[in-house]
DNA sequence: CCCAGTCGGTTCATTATTTGAACCATTGTT
DNA sequence: AACAATGGTTCAAATAATGAACCGACTGGG
């Protein structure tokens, strides 16, 4: 691997529920030699990737990420130009809805809109979603250019609950039924209890770049009520793409 | 320079106002030969730091950037913290209050409350400011070590307007100033007809991350309002501060 | 009170990665 | 059609990254 790629890869072990690290567990995780991790840390940290805090002299990631975080946004505004169409989409069904983007390989979710209602699912900011498994990453694949897909389901597929889809063919079916209508369905394959319907959005050049996932609890489901959101889905979805690129 | 610190600067050449960059323009920018350039975005694309558009072949900032930065603003909580506090804070002066963090020797404007009056200072998010010629920048200097700022004085510094204070004389008792009231003031250093109060935010090591300043149009201030802001800056800055650090 | 096992950090000869001039193929411009 | 950009690629030469061994400091037992 590049060094820059060994660089990144340090970054990339801070998590939501680890934001601070130490050297020698940096290293460790990373699988480089201690020398290495510091000096990579130490080349990040000259440019605020990273911030060393003075006291317990753990690692966390910096203020720099925020700047260029910032800067992106403001050019590529996926949250500001979504949550609008998102919150509208939780009033309109009555259930929490979030909106995740793709990155390395998985959906990160990066926005939710809570059911009103006292029973109702919970999401986290943040949560890294299976692209197999969700009705969100079921619509991601099936709006995805055929090799990326197979691609993915080569590698072996975790099993979250005893209804996670694992099978290629079980998948397949799925995909299919999402290109098909335009939105996927998934109940309690990531979380028992769980019913969700997923949606694509893409990018201008037509390939998806994340997606919007109405949660309800499956008591609250039947398949009338899943084709409604199915609907509703998809046009929030091609909203928030007409906006993406301009075309509205 | 190594080669984490040669892709970072990579990162860094993307602006507000340039969001989308060429390979040769990005080579020629950061000092790089093409090729080198080129494996450095291919490395930090592979974790989607970097993007590149399929059409125009320009790259820009990934979407690694915003899920690493939303990972860290969990943590530190910087602006979700400050922000209630400088809301507050224009209510209560009735002008601009800007937020700053402190990264890569400046300060980044990260949050803005604007003035609710016709007359008022705009500020962008995304602005970076000068650690001299804006009452920011001397709140940040007063509060740091003095390695800190007689490093920073050593190199020359940039006049902005008439009224910019360059001299290591004239900002030395405008740091000793800032070091005994709590705040700095600065009256058309950065922008001609503006006034600022700065006020220091620390960390819990007790350095500075970062300011706040409040902005008026400099026909509104006289040394009276100038005292007053100093004394409401400094305590937002010390509340900020105190809920930064877990202390309240 | 000492020992063993951490930790963060450093050194320097060895090694592997990065580098860049020259080279395409394409895409506008004049 | 000629030109001057662009993005992208190649491979021997040069440089930067590597990691085992080593500090000193700290921590928690026994």
């Amino acid at each position: 691997m590049s060094t820059v790629g060994k660089a990144v890869s340090l970054l990339e072990l801070f998590t939501l529920h680890e934001p601070e690290i130490g050297l020698s567990d940096l290293a460790r995780r990373a699988g480089l030699d201690k020398a290495t991790a510091r000096r990579l840390l130490m080349a990040l940290a000259a440019h605020r990737l990273i911030e060393q805090e003075p006291r317990s002299r753990r690692y966390r990631l910096g203020a720099g990420l925020s700047r260029l975080a910032r800067i992106r946004d403001a050019h590529f505004p996926f949250v500001r130009l979504a949550a609008p169409v998102i919150r509208e989409l939780a009033l309109e069904t009555g259930e929490t809805v979030h909106l995740s983007e793709f990155s390395a390989g998985a959906l990160l979710t990066v926005h939710v809109e809570l059911s009103a209602k006292a029973n109702r699912v919970n999401v986290d900011v943040g949560q890294v979603l299976p692209l197999h498994g969700t009705a969100s990453g079921i619509a991601f694949l099936a709006a995805s250019r055929l090799e990326v897909v197979s691609a993915y389901l080569e590698k072996p597929l975790q099993a979250f609950t005893a209804h996670t889809m694992t099978g290629p063919d079980t998948l397949a079916k799925a995909i299919a039924f999402a290109a098909a209508s335009g939105y996927s369905r998934s109940s309690q394959g990531y979380e028992e209890g769980v019913h969700s319907i997923g949606a694509a959005i893409l990018g201008a050049d037509g390939q998806p770049i994340g997606t919007l996932s109405i949660a309800s609890p499956v008591s609250r489901v039947d398949d009338k009520v899943a084709a409604g959101q199915g609907e509703a889905a998809v046009r929030a979805a091609r909203l928030i793409t007409a906006r993406l690129t301009g075309e509205a």
